[in-house]
DNA sequence: TGGGTCATGTAAACTGTTACATGATTCA
DNA sequence: TGAATCATGTAACAGTTTACATGACCCA
């Protein structure tokens, strides 16, 4: 039930149509919290309805017109509030270690390659943090607490896929010196 | 679209009834991937319906009757060819980083205290996985190849918890440095 | 015999995914 | 003017979650 507040979180930092929000979840905050165009649009009619957001004053609204949507006073302490209510960390789900678990019982054949395209696709996704970090958070300086927050989460997405490069080299040396 | 592969693996571990499935869950594979009583006779449904598993022959099916499974030949196959099927790492998701990103735009006040919780049910989990690992992989042994792949799972869980226990130490350490 | 537990299930609401539809704008 | 792109949406379905319903079994 993140989604409404993913959005909320967007649209303060710059107020935005739904497609923009569309594109900067794929390049920021999706980075911990995808959606897809057709859950935003979804998504921003309720924020409306529930007077969280509105539209900016067009003249006539019409479909396949642009739309900015801002927070309203009502979204703000909605959000507020959700940043300090306690929710559990919810399990962990990962395709590639119930594979893994699979492969356990069936056999490990075809494991060894997607064992690599993982580590590929998470060496990736490990330099996009990293160029992201050199853009927007250079050198050592004292910053104010918004940008320090800001960098702490891309921080975790950085230390995160370092974690899942190192594991999966590790787990293809295991699986070698067995075969 | 892995729950089905879930549940066939556990079943080859072991042929059980949907509520004994369950609990294995709650202690072994829902560890990285979790599901609900109702998703697994669901899904318990469909897979027999899909002939990939049977219902230990009883003398007259009753609700409210325990009813034990055991996988089929289609049904070992079906999980041999998924292993092998490449699927992309589906992007995190993580509540506790949107509502860091959240609190960068509207204050960090209860953050400390929500970091705090969070680090405490790590290191639980963690300390849970540390005793499964000594229970069910003692000392330094050859071991063959399908618990070797087993403890390679359980190690990955074991290296996640480890992570954020670290992360949220140093998340924790690097707000206090600005309060 | 009646309360607790074991066990299997149904129903509804919500979230997420995939495919498609429609109008507006731009520019060759 | 027509093709490409921008932009907003609808619809249908699959997966997940929460609440509830029903029957069997045990044992005090």
């Amino acid at each position: 039930m993140s989604l409404p507040h993913a959005i909320l979180t967007a649209l303060l930092e710059k107020p935005s149509s739904g497609l923009e929000l569309t594109r900067r979840f794929d390049k920021s905050i999706g980075y911990f919290w995808s959606a897809t165009h057709q859950q935003i649009y979804r998504e921003l009619g309720r924020l409306e309805q529930a007077g969280h957001i509105r539209a900016l004053p067009a003249p006539v609204p019409v479909r396949g017109q642009r739309k900015e949507y801002e927070v309203l006073p009502a979204g703000r302490a909605e959000l507020s509030d959700w940043v300090a209510r306690p929710e559990d960390p919810k399990p962990m789900r990962s395709a590639l270690l119930l594979r893994m678990r699979a492969a356990a019982m069936v056999g490990a054949s075809g494991l060894r390659a997607e064992l690599e395209r993982h580590l590929a696709l998470h060496r990736e996704q490990l330099e996009e943090y990293l160029a992201i970090e050199d853009r927007d958070f250079p050198a050592e300086r004292r910053r104010a607490e918004p940008d320090r927050l800001r960098h702490l989460v891309l921080r975790g997405g950085i230390d995160l896929e370092r974690f899942w490069v190192e594991w999966l080299t590790g787990a293809l040396a295991e699986l070698d010196r067995g075969e």
